[in-house]
DNA sequence: AACTGTATGTGAACAGTTTCACAAACCAAA
DNA sequence: TTTGGTTTGTGAAACTGTTCACATACAGTT
């Protein structure tokens, strides 16, 4: 159990004040201001207000400010909030203030798609590792990646204390593939393939079907619901 | 307000039986379903109860049942649904009962990924045209796929009748890009940029930001909320 | 035809999330 | 130091979504 969580050593770090669940929305709408703040740093901007924090992402200002205050009272009055240091808290809050390594499990269409993505390292995010079964893929570059052998995963992971996996594999192989992922001690997965995941609780999986998310936009399309 | 809407001849769709608006969570959840009844019916199941189809998903059987109960009553008491007839009927409600002609815009990592992406087709999606502005990519083959060039995007959205589009561009030139595309009439947007995209009310749009999923895993394993 | 067991469909209770509205706090100007 | 103008932080209200619990309806059996 590498349980290499919260070493770091003096960071008091920013927990939600009640001890209430923060719900989803909450902490991906953080997610979203934290991305705005960013483009507004680089504009020069120096101070924001909720208003149009939420008027730039179709929010209330009252949400923006109910956002916030689960984890404490970042703004002034009569002013407003100073962007950069908004922008850290939140980075602190989400787990933004250190950096991740990740792993790719997989390395077909999506796999390479991602290992090429220029923005993960500016986020954060560090691919270490790439997997795949096909032997004419494993020792191969990609993007400057060299593939590994899925047999060594266990190990690889592991050994490079990988924080984070993202599964690109077919449906069929993803569960079994997981329960090692898991064995390992990997405690966050995102997954691309259209299935369900079964983890243990303290394991987080969040699930991109890409379908699906078309599927949404049809239903708007068939059904026309005034929006 | 083009309230080009409800036109389609002679289908008659199953609306959701009073006014109220379906939630986003009851939808996202009926391709859920769907998907999950999809597996069943290969494996020759006929007939799935609340309880079996919500076990699947980690769901509530009264859940199943309530998203259901909104566009009818397809199941049969003391027994549960038929996995083929409850599909079929899901399909029509998720717009899922006809083919959709989606187009790509940007053959880049994410771009190429997605043309290459066999499972569209089988779920109704036929990526119809690719759009980029690198002149080095117009006119070749991408997976089998002409590129066009994104200077003809408005009109050959409209002679190719695109109903949906996939935006795989940097974020810079998206909201330029998202105008045409409204301009050219198309009402459903999937977008990749990690930007907010503006677009007038009766167009949908959804967002897929891979970094935001990633920030929500990491919120989870700074916080480890006892799930 | 009546009976038994089971699973649906749905109001009503409950839980969670968003919006409202306003006192409190701060900046800037005089 | 006081005043005016502004925006936060937050209880309470309003709203939305989920779970409960049970009457209802059907299949299968005798
Ligand atoms: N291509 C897309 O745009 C897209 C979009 C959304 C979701 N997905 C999903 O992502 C997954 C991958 O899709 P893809 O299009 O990249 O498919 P792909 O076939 O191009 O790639 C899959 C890769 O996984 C490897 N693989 C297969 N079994 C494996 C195993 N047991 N261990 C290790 N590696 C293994 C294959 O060798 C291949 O390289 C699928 O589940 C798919 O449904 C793909
Ligand atoms: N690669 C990934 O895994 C990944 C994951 C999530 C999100 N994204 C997002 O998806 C988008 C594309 O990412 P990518 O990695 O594929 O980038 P990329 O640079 O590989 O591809 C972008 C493509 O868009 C084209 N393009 C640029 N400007 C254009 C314009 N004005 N009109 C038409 N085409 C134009 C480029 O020529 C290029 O082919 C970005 O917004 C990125 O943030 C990428």
């Amino acid at each position: 159990m590498g349980e290499s969580g919260q070493q770091s050593a003096s960071i008091e770090r920013l927990k939600p004040q009640d001890k209430r669940r923060i719900s989803d929305s909450t902490i991906h709408r953080l997610s979203l201001y934290h991305r705005l703040l960013g483009e507004l740093e680089s504009d020069g901007t120096k101070t924001v207000s909720s208003k149009q924090l939420a008027e730039l992402q179709r929010l209330t200002p009252a949400q923006v400010r109910k956002d916030l205050s689960f984890f404490g009272a970042f703004g002034t009055r009569g002013l407003g909030y100073s962007v950069s240091d908004l922008r850290k808290k939140i980075a602190e809050i989400i787990g933004l203030d250190r950096r991740w390594n990740v792993a790719v499990i997989g390395v077909g269409n999506i796999g390479s798609a991602l290992i090429g993505f220029k923005e993960f390292p500016n986020r954060g995010f560090d691919v270490k590792l790439v997997f795949d079964n096909d032997q004419r893929k494993i020792g191969s570059n990609h993007k400057g990646m060299r593939v590994s052998d899925i047999r060594n995963l266990k190990e690889d992971l592991k050994a490079n204390q990988i924080d984070l996996v993202i599964l690109a594999v077919p449906s069929s192989p993803a569960q079994k593939i997981v329960d090692e992922v898991v064995a390992a001690g990997v405690k966050a997965i995102l997954s691309f393939a259209p299935t369900h995941i079964d983890v243990p609780p303290d394991v987080y999986v969040r699930s991109e079907d890409m379908s699906m998310e078309l599927e949404y936009l049809t239903y708007a399309l068939v059904n026309n619901p005034g929006k």
